[in-house]
DNA sequence: GCTGTTGTGTAGCATTTGCTACAGATAGAA
DNA sequence: TTCTATCTGTAGCAAATGCTACACAACAGC
């Protein structure tokens, strides 16, 4: 079965039973908490060809869903019945091979992201984010509000970040995107002792 | 292969090749990062009747070893060769499973460790790892420099820190442990607005 | 007992981050 | 155009955390 949407909606919300495998296959999934405050903290995205973990976790599991997850604008998702995923991976080698390969990637993702809130600060792991999510162009469309939840933090403080980048002439800003202009410049930010494993 | 430690010992280090999956028989087994300063920052433990999913992640992806692994005083572990591992992956649906389970426990761990840090402050943190590491009789064997380690700070602020609980009459200290006293008001300081999930 | 080592308590300051508040800029709709 | 909603820039203060430095306490070995 697929599904498609045009606009960010919010395809999974904490709590939730999970209905089965979810196959990205056009756009991408993100996956987030909330803090207290209310503010947004993005764990990690899913891209096309990628699968939800969690919900083959919480199939496999037979757990709740942890956390939220919205869809872009412009995403299709192939979803399997969760029982149906079951008898698959069973008797496939190759769904075998998808699921440990899903998990072991998100495994790591997760850990690099882990080692960066432990060791870098928030202008490298902003720096760090703009290199790995921009465009080959160097355009990010996305707003100041937008990237303080995938960081966990707070617009006013990506935006005091972002003047600082602005001023050494790493990135220029605009409404709603930012262009990384010196991305050598901006890999020295990240990486002065080398965060990135 | 059985491997035993009867002391401390540095298992594995970062960027070393993997030589096949480890299982935990007793004692336990440290996975941690540095930070730039030096100091420790653990990710999880492995307990007995787990295996160290980052070994399975490498022997499946061909790749280094990305943190440093140390072990407990007693701890033995046994050693499945790598190759020998996936044979047994390909066809002993038992160990397909054991694999699947270790992945998302795994996956599961490191999310709710992401989400405390994002949603919990250090305090928290603190009283969480006291709750969940102490034994039956409320006692935790561990020095401040390692209780900083395990939550990526420094000993110092986990003074800081652990005076105020004993302050509030929530634990007891002496060198090398801590004695959890009042249960109940440790939960209450993790929990007021519920940052476990 | 003495001595050295390791762990703990404490203080003070620097830095980072979070929060509040507001002004100006930009884009889209009417 | 004007109005409105959203996004951005900025300032200033509060809180949390990190770092340095030192005194004292507990334990181990002699």
């Amino acid at each position: 079965m697929r599904k498609r949407f045009t606009r960010p909606t919010q395809v999974i919300h904490k709590g939730q039973a999970v209905s089965g495998a979810y196959l990205v296959t056009d756009g991408q999934l993100r996956v987030f908490t909330y803090t207290p405050q209310g503010s947004e903290a993005t764990l990690y995205f899913i891209r096309p060809g990628e699968t939800c973990v969690l919900a083959l976790n919480c199939l496999f599991n037979d757990l709740r869903y942890p956390v939220w997850i919205e869809s872009d604008a412009d995403t299709a998702v192939d979803i399997i019945p969760g029982p149906l995923y079951r008898r698959l991976f069973e008797c496939e080698s190759a769904v075998q091979d998808l699921t440990v390969k899903a998990l072991s990637t998100l495994v790591f993702r997760l850990m690099d992201e882990l080692e960066q809130i432990h060791t870098c600060n928030l202008d490298q792991r902003l720096a760090n984010f703009l290199l790995s999510n921009a465009s080959a162009q160097g355009v990010l469309q996305m707003t100041q509000q937008e990237l303080a939840g995938h960081l966990g933090t707070t617009r006013e403080v990506v935006a005091r970040l972002m003047q600082g980048f602005v001023a050494q002439g790493l990135v220029s800003t605009r409404r709603g995107a930012v262009t990384v202009v010196d991305t050598v410049g901006l890999a020295r930010v990240v990486n002065p002792s080398d965060c990135i494993f």
